[in-house]
DNA sequence: CGAAAATACTTAACATGTTAAGTGAATACG
DNA sequence: CGTATTCACTTAACATGTTAAGTATTTTCG
């Protein structure tokens, strides 16, 4: 019990624990998972009710755009691990939204499509997603949102220069 | 195959598909997952020297500036989902990085708390990870990351209102 | 050519995310 | 006082995240 903070931001606490480190609940990792889960949370009810999870609504948008794609590149684009993207096409080629089907010029590729039911199927959750989109960007406006994606954007970017000069530690 | 494009961004396509839908990639869920993402990956390293996975830290850290909590206020804290924290908590608990007792004025509740061993792992782990903080900070930019972690808050608290909007709808 | 290395996935195993249902303890209230 | 409801968790079930290992195919190269 003691001084049991009722206050969830948990403000600046004066008497300094063991391990002197950052406000945890401010951190930068903490705050772009809420920031993301805050905006999940509109979109979920309305893929819910179309029978998707986030990650197939991912793959079936990333399908759409550019007609086939082999599984690699649909990995890329969907921003899912390898092992993640098996099972899920594997689901959703079981439920007949997308299509398979082996390169010729090399066996191990296959070219992933969206089926006719699957084009369906987003035509029939495109509307409401977009409204959601729609209704977020108004919110928060829209230059403020173009900022905010320029800042991710950025911050990536940043982070990615140093993955790379890990992975010529990593070869060295 | 057709035009498959090499280019990942999946530019500006002109041919648009039959759903003409703002462009995957620049999605800000896509956005704040692939920032998340690239913050991540500097610190995952660190944690699993350790033994540790990001949301076990999490939770250390939480108890660390805490000392004792009930579980729905370190879940909040943590922002992990119940059951997501049940399993940690007993895994965490077997390890032995962390105390459990039930609140002597109502069973229900259980006091947790970080253990000896618990404190001495987070201070051989806070080193590095502030570290890396503090390059991902240096190389952002201390301001710009200030502004961003302002706009996430921003973003947050204003879809925040929605759901509390929502959830009087449903309670209607 | 033919064995070694690389490539494009897939499987496996374990941890977490997400929703629904279950359990035991405290409250509300007729 | 007793029962229905609420509350604080926990379990269950299924989907994904994450790393490692496996499989089949292709390339590389001696």
């Amino acid at each position: 019990m003691a001084k049991k903070s009722t206050d969830p931001t948990n403000g600046s606490a004066p008497g300094a624990r063991q391990v002197p480190m950052r406000d945890f609940s401010r951190s930068l990792p903490m705050s772009l998972l809420r920031a993301r889960e805050a905006v999940m949370r509109q979109f979920r009810p309305s893929l819910r009710e179309h029978g998707l999870t986030e990650q197939q609504w991912r793959i079936l948008r990333a399908l759409a755009s550019i007609d086939a794609a082999e599984v690699t590149e649909l990995a890329r684009t969907a921003f899912l691990l390898g092992p993640s993207l098996s099972r899920i096409l594997r689901d959703l080629e079981a439920r007949n939204l997308i299509e398979r089907k082996t390169a010729k010029t090399d066996q191990r590729r296959s070219m992933v499509s969206i089926s006719r039911e699957g084009v369906k199927l987003m035509a029939s959750v495109a509307p409401s997603s977009e409204a959601i989109y729609a209704e977020i960007t108004q919110r928060f406006g829209a230059r403020k949102l173009a900022e905010l994606q320029e800042m991710l954007g950025e911050l990536e970017l940043c982070l990615a220069s140093v993955d790379a000069r890990d992975e010529i530690t990593d070869d060295a």
